[in-house]
DNA sequence: ACAAAAGTGTTTGTCGTACACCCATGC
DNA sequence: GCATGGGTGTACGACAAACACTTTTGT
């Protein structure tokens, strides 16, 4: 769908300004200790079995946020999630029905709330370490997403997004690790995160592990929100 | 110049597909220890005797960044400086005329080889902190441009595209002071500098000061892009 | 009892910050 | 000789990094 719709309008526009604008959405997700992206195989006859992001022409009268939006939505059925604009694409020929500049988005969900809507396609979640061709510019827009990622994780706790609401401090560690590909000292990381007086210890444990189970909590999103309107510096 | 292209552009564009693509420069200079940007001042009835942002529509073919370099040669007369895109504005009535998708960029110069091109507008260099309102949402684009600006220069020494050729540790700092709001260490700031070995004394000194005149430094750009691809570090 | 991961403190080094005095020049 | 800004070093505290053992649970 996504694509036949992305066609149908370039055949419209062609004639006239030859000119588009699209959104294009990286969303990430977390699972088996691998940051992942959801992509769609693409059914562009130039671009014929190889797989690209989720992306729509954006509608005349919508916002390219609202774009964006809806792109995650009518793909995940996900809506309010993390989501930061991160740069426009504008190539001349990168897509080769004519001329389409897009906006790139990435986004955090919950891998676990996601329900896939394929609309035909295959629609998969990728480990991003494993992704290499795409179609378009996709790669290209995918490594950049990322880099932003990466840089934002270290900023902001945004990673908290990727998770189920409970988790353990392993879990949380995992994904930076994931996300950073880095090893990080475990004692250091949970003084760390400890210290920032965000999480909230639920006085529950995991279940079924063979091992000793650890203590889950929940991040005080609340809290973050009134206290980054005060400090506004550098690190959490 | 500049308003009437889009205007007669849009004109075209609103019979159509009614939606057009532009770029937006803020143009970073500093002098006389302020940071300024450099402002035209709109010839649109809507926001008459207003301020607003260099930009022009991006043309058939036209690399989103190239539109970026031309609307900036085309004022300045400088070519390959500093520029970094930043965000994409795509408000629905941003602009009166009708649907204009405008691509933010940012660029350093050096304010001294800036030679005006007026075309019959006014044409000026504000201090940043001085320019309240604006037309359109250009206001809201500048503040986006400018936190943009003190976060990049926190972390990668881009400055230096703000000033002369050879400079004193003091214009430095000033230059710093300006674009951060804040007052340094004399002494710590010096000490950071010197330390990161990227600038090159000239064993030249200041003329015509009415005290003791500085030093003069060069920075030592080729040295530093060597450097950046191997450490690839937080900070500079 | 064994395997597997959870949980916990201390030490060390680095870096940022605060701070005051002498120096060189123009007038 | 005085006013103005240039140039310099040290001490302290905070935070990041390195590092090993005990505890809890399931099998």
């Amino acid at each position: 769908m996504q694509s036949k719709n992305v066609n149908a309008h370039l055949t419209e526009i062609r004639d006239y300004f030859k000119m588009a604008v699209s959104v294009d959405c990286v969303i990430f997700g977390f699972d088996n200790d691998e940051l992942k992206v959801l992509l769609i195989k693409s059914d562009l006859k130039e671009y014929k079995d190889m797989w690209s992001l989720l992306g729509d022409i954006v509608r005349p009268g919508e916002e390219l946020d609202a774009a964006a939006d809806r792109v995650l939505k009518s793909r995940t059925g996900l809506d309010q999630v993390f989501m930061e604009q991160v740069q426009t694409f504008g190539g001349v020929h990168r897509h080769p029905a004519g001329r389409v500049i897009t906006v790139a988005y990435y986004s955090l969900v919950n891998i676990q709330h996601a329900a896939l809507k394929k609309h035909g396609n295959e629609l998969h979640w990728h480990p991003v370490k494993a992704v290499h061709e795409m179609a378009f510019d996709h790669k290209e827009i995918l490594d950049c997403c990322y880099e932003r990622l990466k840089h934002k994780v270290i900023e902001q706790p945004v990673g908290f997004n990727l998770l189920p609401r409970k988790f353990s401090l392993r879990e949380l560690q995992n994904l930076y690790e994931a996300i950073l590909d880095v090893k990080l000292d475990r004692r250091n990381f949970r003084k760390k995160f400890l210290s920032m007086d965000l999480l909230v210890d639920l006085n529950e444990e995991e279940d079924d592990v063979p091992h000793r189970p650890a203590r889950l909590y929940k991040f005080n999103f609340e809290k973050y929100d009134q206290r980054k309107k005060r400090y506004l510096g550098i690190g959490f």
